[in-house]
DNA sequence: AAAGCAACCCCAATATCTAGGGGTAAGAGT
DNA sequence: ACTCTTACCCCTAGATATTGGGGTTGCTTT
């Protein structure tokens, strides 16, 4: 790991902590050379396959901001963004794939967006299925009123998966 | 490192590579209770402080969207942007802080930009440097005219701290 | 079509990291 | 004013990762 202060490539592990409640590592490190202290953090690698093809780190901003058009007007604000962000990303780590289609990423906003605003939810899934009539805000609604809100499947499932962490 | 197949939060390295020429680790890791395998990247922290006090890491994307509105219809194509952010990325590392100002990264974008396009580069600073006036704007192309394009600081500095490297 | 590169796979020795302990200090939230 | 949390500091023995070798595959780029 390169020194970002003298740029020499070699240093060492002073301390180490999961962070994130696991899902990361957080490390001190020293340069071998220049003494000179830094901090890094291990991340499971996380890709989004475009449409194009191309692939691309997953990035909370990029949920963000198509999230944020579907919520002007809306009581929603910049934390309740940030949050949603946090359950998306949840859920996708936790399909395991290390790369998954942009399209994935759309259907996992769904839920958490529902249960943040419904008016948004409408808006965004007006969008991302691609309504084409009255008839289909309509469907969807029925279907809102149909469903009860239930919590998305990345936290009943981590509470089944909790019980083995300590 | 939980695992984001079963969340276990146990895995074990099978493979290491530097990457990036040494900037970030790759690890190739497999759980230890249900055996699937991840990949992980560890990464210096690179913290942007913004002026609200804030602080979020740094975003190539950001740096990319920032000038992408000073290029418009200028001959700059998104690999161009890309290698510009990039190399700011790398100019903010080398300072070594691990939290740095969000103006600082205005700065940093300067001198990349001004080698990529100087039109761009003069919209980009009449913004970022506030000019008020055609005298601001007639001051800085007297400057550009003074000063011959220099390899950026990162640039040279890293062919003086390279021959360390293997 | 061939070369280059990035990710993936495997192995083995030793150097290095981790976990667990126990701390301080600063900032956010109540 | 106090608590919580996070980042920082230090220590040690045993467990684990790293390095360097070797190799495959698939995608870009020439």
């Amino acid at each position: 790991m390169i020194c970002p202060f003298c740029r020499y490539e070699d240093s060492r592990v002073i301390d180490s902590r999961p962070s994130d409640e696991g899902s990361s590592i957080r490390r001190r490190r020293e340069c071998t050379q220049c003494g000179s202290r830094f901090s890094t953090s291990e991340t499971a690698v996380l890709s989004i396959i475009k449409r194009s093809g191309a692939t691309e780190p997953f990035s909370r901003e990029k949920v963000i901001n198509g999230v944020r058009k579907a919520c002007q007007n809306r009581p929603v604000d910049d934390d309740d963004l940030a949050l949603l962000a946090m359950r998306v990303e949840e859920a996708l780590r936790s399909t395991g794939q290390a790369e998954i289609e942009a399209q994935e990423v759309g259907m996992a906003i769904l839920p958490p967006l529902r249960e943040l605003d419904e008016v948004a939810y409408l808006r965004y899934a007006s969008v991302y299925r691609n309504f084409s009539s009255l008839e289909d805000f309509e469907g969807e609604i029925a279907l809102l009123r149909a469903l009860p809100i239930e919590k998305s499947e990345i936290e009943s499932e981590s509470q089944v998966a909790s019980p083995q962490l300590k």
